[in-house]
DNA sequence: ATGTTTTGACCAAGC
DNA sequence: AGCTTGGTCAAAACA
């Protein structure tokens, strides 16, 4: 019965935290009316936007709003490089997308539905221009089309980036029968590719695609595809793109699974040339859509736009520096960022090939990358890995329903080796809308870089986390918007909890993740105003909060619920 | 006519 | 040196 989705999104410390919220407009909202047009299969229609078996989140769906910074629009968003997966795509079984709200960060369990419901309904105003229709891809590059529909980029370093599997956001509101499980999954990843105005084809609200020529990606280049290949140890086709524009010698490697969806991509080189202008076939006029993502004049000007993120002159995916999604890899792993790192061991294969590539085009200027270890961003495959809200990544061991509470509690382990935490989630038995979240155990590393980065957009209690434990967290009607919330520290260590601003959306919030008024989370994640406890002050409740409840590896139910409503 | 995709062959690096 | 594997080429097919 846990329908939610987790959602995070990393960038490297090269792109800063930016405030990966939407001020006016929660993902749904962007994605707004999407199903409107979709409904199930539309023949021109962008027929792939969801794979077919696209990944299910096995968590509860915390409510989660994917607030956009004030300076950021639609089409920047599109625009960049962070993918999102599938998660946001509407359910393959039924095109629709439902109200779900994208969260970006607080671990917040859906909210009751009748509150989502209306809230959706509102902020979907805006965008209703924007929507996805859903099909069965009609071939892997569609699926990856699709995979890619959002994405958001961050500036970006230049070098190889691989996208895997991607995991949900921690925090992804669904509006009970809106969508099918499936249609849950919201995964922001990165982006592999982005959705380009072409393919919005405003018209219908729909997704158009009416050519089998498609670019292997829509993140704003143009690709030609110049090799496939059954790679050893993966089922799955590698496709093989070189970038069209005259002398560029970016490239990039597409690995997509049999159902259409992208397991992988890894970018090399950089564009040496500014992102062409919508060139897409099929705009038709451009929509809605497609003027939105040309939004800002220049084909780049997603990458400013993005608040912090933005950057690179000429930034693509390849480009950024952020990493998204790097579950497999480990939650210590600081790779994302890491430019220059030394910690791509799974990618050395592929990394040492495209390394040594010195043919023609590109080897020059790829050269360049080969001393630079280049963040990774990574579209993973919903897995039951997980990353949650806190900045630390989470894989899912198991889930069961506790004496006492029907809702079944899913549980957590922080997916760094040799790092004890683990925390569980659960519904409140007296009230749906809250979700309780527990916290066992300490951290022995520090929030893997690449999601620190992200601080600004992650309210999530790294104290809280980190704490010994007994920590718990509620989140109760309003939190669908944690994204438009401000944090302020000053609740106690052990209790978590975090409420929706007074004034709603809290659009202005910017990427600016404070606690606001009585509300506040034990401390523990970066907050940008400053107004949260020191480190040390986090420390010393952690210390403490471990000698009272003496933490240990096995969690003490008894303890741990301390939650408090609001 | 033009540009993209497909796909078998070729090449180079690593073992 | 031979085999394996990944990456690229390039002609043919396709839109």
């Amino acid at each position: 019965m846990t329908t939610s989705s987790s959602g995070s999104v990393e960038t490297s410390a090269n792109s800063r935290p930016g405030s990966f919220s939407f001020a006016n407009a929660s993902f749904t909202d962007i994605l707004g009316s999407s199903s409107a047009g979709g409904g199930g299969g539309e023949k021109s229609g962008y027929k792939a936007m969801t794979p077919p078996s696209l990944p299910l989140s096995p968590l509860m769906s915390p409510s989660s709003y994917f607030n956009m910074p004030a300076g950021m629009n639609l089409a920047d968003f599109l625009d960049s490089p962070v993918l999102l997966s599938s998660s946001i795509f509407p359910s393959p079984t039924t095109g629709a997308f439902g109200s779900q709200q994208f969260n970006w960060r607080p671990e917040a369990p859906a909210a009751s539905s009748a509150e989502q419901g209306v809230k959706v309904e509102q902020r979907q105003q805006p965008y209703s221009d924007f929507s996805f229709q859903t099909a069965a891809p009609a071939n892997n590059e569609e699926a990856a089309q699709a995979t890619t529909a959002t994405t958001f980029q961050p500036p970006a370093p230049q070098g190889e980036e691989t996208y895997r599997g991607q995991q949900q956001p921690w925090g992804y509101q669904q509006q009970p029968g809106a969508m099918d499980a499936g249609a849950n999954a919201a995964s922001f990843s990165a982006p592999a590719v982005q959705a380009t105005s072409s393919e919005m084809a405003p018209s219908g609200g729909v997704y158009r695609q009416t050519h089998s020529q498609r670019r292997s990606s829509d993140d704003g280049y143009n690709w030609r595809k110049y090799g496939q290949k059954q790679v050893k140890g993966s089922e799955n086709p590698r496709s093989y793109y070189k970038c069209t524009f005259p002398n560029c010698p970016t490239k990039k490697k597409v690995e997509t699974s049999i159902e259409g969806q992208i397991t992988e991509i890894v970018y090399k080189g950089t564009h040496n040339h500014a992102k062409p202008l919508s060139t897409r076939r099929g705009s038709g006029g451009g929509g809605a859509a497609a003027q939105v993502l040309q939004s800002g004049g220049g084909g780049d000007a997603s990458e400013h736009s993005f608040g912090a993120m933005s950057g690179a002159p000429v930034s693509t995916p390849e480009n950024s520096s952020a990493s998204f999604g790097d579950d497999e890899i480990g939650a210590s792993s600081p790779r994302a960022g890491n430019v220059g790192g030394d910690d791509l061991d799974d990618d050395e294969p592929d990394s040492k090939k495209w390394r040594k590539d010195g043919d023609g085009e590109g080897s020059n200027s790829m050269a360049g990358n080969r001393t630079v270890r280049e963040p990774r961003v990574v579209v993973q495959t919903m897995s039951d890995i997980d990353i949650l809200d806190d900045g630390y990544r989470w894989r899912k061991y198991g889930q069961k329903v506790v004496k006492g509470n029907p809702n079944p509690r899913s549980y957590y382990k922080c997916t760094t080796v040799g790092c004890p935490v683990r925390k569980h989630v659960e519904r409140a038995s007296h009230d749906l809308r809250a979700v309780i979240t527990t916290y066992e155990g300490k951290h022995n590393h520090d929030v893997p870089a690449a999601r620190g980065s992200a601080a600004l957009y992650r309210p999530a209690p790294r104290a809280a986390a980190d704490s010994a434990m007994s920590t718990s967290q509620q989140y109760t009607a309003n939190q669908q918007q944690p994204s438009a919330m401000t944090y302020q520290a000053s609740a106690a260590a052990g209790t978590q909890q975090y409420a929706p601003r007074p004034d709603g959306f809290g659009s202005q919030s910017q990427g600016s993740f404070g606690f606001n008024g009585s509300f506040g989370f034990s401390a523990g994640f970066d907050n940008p105003t400053g107004s949260y406890m020191s480190q040390h002050q986090q420390q010393q409740r952690q210390n403490d909060a471990m000698h009272a409840s003496s933490a240990k590896e096995e969690p003490r139910e008894d303890m741990f619920f301390q939650h408090s409503q609001f």
